[in-house]
DNA sequence: CTGAAAGCGCTTACAG
DNA sequence: CTGAAAGCGCTTACAG
């Protein structure tokens, strides 16, 4: 319950002025003999520059605001922890918003985090709009969109290559030898969902194939479910589908072994993420990489450049995955060209 | 680019003086023509009150630090999300930290949140040194601990009712007639960890029977894993398991599988946590559920009480789940009592 | 109700 | 290198 020790106390221990205490704890010059005494004298006093004074006449709060919309999906848990760790190097702090994709919601928040002076938005599957945007722009605030692109909309963007990697993914179930193939496409009103639908069309297009079906599966797991129910029931199905996340996938699989059937035989299944629990023997999940890693540097690098004031134009960075086979989609047919 | 705008530019714009302005704002006292003409500048000039300097003044950020250290288990994405949103309600955000449980990396992620002026703290699974809870203790910030209790620390503490969650677990799989018993605990540092295991050994003892092994899974798949293989390979093995937690539960399920063992024939398994994902079909999980909106509640209640000064005294709050009798354990046998 | 003034805890020119 | 002073954008007694 003691008030808070301030530089004053700390200058009148080490009896030197306060702006002397300052000049220690914010790296200004000062001789060696007076830092000493400083530094003495704020252990004993266990002081710390408060951070928010600092940020007040700094103008730099070192704080980013982080929304994000889909914590279910578990890609999200290791972007942030990867984000977080990653900021935390460069010395900034996250202060974190959950919500959903509602624009009012949306607007609240990133009005919250402007009113906390925050100097950049990391904005994780989530779309804003032009007013929001222009808002920020006007705050002088910069902002990233991880995982989403908004073409258009003047904001950088970090995402996969979603339409590549829809191709990829594609072209590995036509190399597998299928002709049936479905899609459950991620959510329309999202361009990921969107490129990575591209992916798909192209590559059938290419193969001259006909897609059996494209359904939106929200990027929820109820819809992909009910919508894997409406594929198998029909006289003809699918001998293979494209989903267009992990999170998704995992419902489909379940659906497609509650109807009797086997993966990859009856149906060949790939996702998109990779997931950690793509990987879990109870899925097996052939699927394509979001490289969290690689986009996480690539978002702070960004904002960090924008922050820096060194560019003030939009980038849109596409950073590309692997497809990584496993057991749910049967392996490519024959020798490869 | 433009320079955020400030209270004394609305004041100008409105005729009125700057604390007029802030009045309004603060929600002060202010005639209605006041108001109103402040109001409409504030429109016009897109003015919003900085609530850094704000901070300064009341000495109140309206921040809360979090700190969260096993963000992979799904439990915590779905407690973060509930948290934020219960503090958002209440007027707080959120200030997120990801760390392991090493004690240096905790203690600097806490003197960066006081450093911060968090108004309060949120330790997810995380423990304090005594000498961080007195640095808290003194800088006057309420500390909660969620789902981890630290008797004797003097902190209060929100967990689900884990000694009795650990023995009604237990008392399942003896119901359902099973003798050979092991329990992979979780880690033997946390509290919680020790607590289920408590449970365990009494509800053994009370049914005169011995475990058949306890082992320690560290609350880490890869070690629960080993210790199942490891409770596999001998000439006897249990005929049934209780898992400390649902993220390792889900790993030992693999492990028998992979081993060509029957879920609940074979062996009955038992988790802890209800995470969504014991729930899906591919784990179908018998589980002790943590009420994550209960512990919410609990855990943003006493902050909030602790932060208004109400109470100086430590609360340990223990809230009961229930079993969520699902397929990966045998039904009880017999009438029931 | 309202304005002038002090002050939250710092940083940063400005002289010396 | 160092201290006195101004100021970041607000809130809040204090008079009127």
């Amino acid at each position: 319950m003691d008030r808070r020790v301030t530089s004053l106390q700390v200058a009148k221990r080490a009896g030197v002025s306060q702006s002397a205490v300052s000049r220690v704890f914010s790296g200004a010059s000062a001789s060696a003999a007076t830092a000493e005494k400083v530094r003495a004298a704020a252990a004993e006093l266990g002081y710390r520059p408060n951070v928010l004074a600092r940020a007040m006449i700094t103008g730099k709060s070192r704080v980013i605001g982080l929304v994000v919309a889909y914590l279910d999906n578990q890609f999200y848990p290791e972007a942030l922890q990867r984000l977080s760790n990653a900021l935390q190097a460069s010395g900034y702090h996250i202060l974190i918003f959950t919500t959903s994709n509602d624009a009012d919601e949306v607007e609240t928040v990133v009005q919250d985090m402007l009113d906390h002076q925050v100097e950049g938005i990391i904005a994780a599957s989530v779309s804003l709009s032009s007013a929001l945007t222009d808002l920020c722009a006007k705050a002088g605030i910069p902002v990233v969109l991880f995982n989403r692109g908004q073409p258009g909309s003047g904001l950088s963007s970090v995402t996969s290559a979603n339409v590549k990697g829809g191709y990829t993914a594609t072209q590995a179930l036509i190399d597998a030898g299928h002709t049936r193939i479905a899609h459950i496409a991620g959510w329309e009103g999202s361009m990921t969902g969107r490129d990575r639908r591209q992916g798909f069309e192209d590559a059938m297009a290419d193969a001259g194939l006909t897609p059996f079906a494209i359904v939106d599966g929200m990027y929820s797991r109820d819809v992909a479910a009910a919508s894997t129910r409406q594929l198998l029931s029909g006289a003809n199905r699918p001998d293979a589908i494209f989903v267009a996340n992990d999170h998704m996938a995992f419902a489909v699989i379940e659906e497609i072994r509650a109807a009797g059937l086997n993966i990859p035989d009856d149906i060949s299944i790939i996702g998109y993420d990779d997931t950690p629990l793509a990987a879990w023997p109870s899925f097996d999940l052939t699927t394509v990489r979001q490289p969290v890693n690689r986009m996480v540097e690539a978002t702070v690098t960004t904002l960090m450049s924008a922050i820096a004031g060194a560019e003030t134009y939009a980038h849109t960075i596409e950073i590309e995955g692997p497809l990584i086979q496993r057991g749910s989609s049967k392996p490519p047919k024959g020798p490869r060209p």
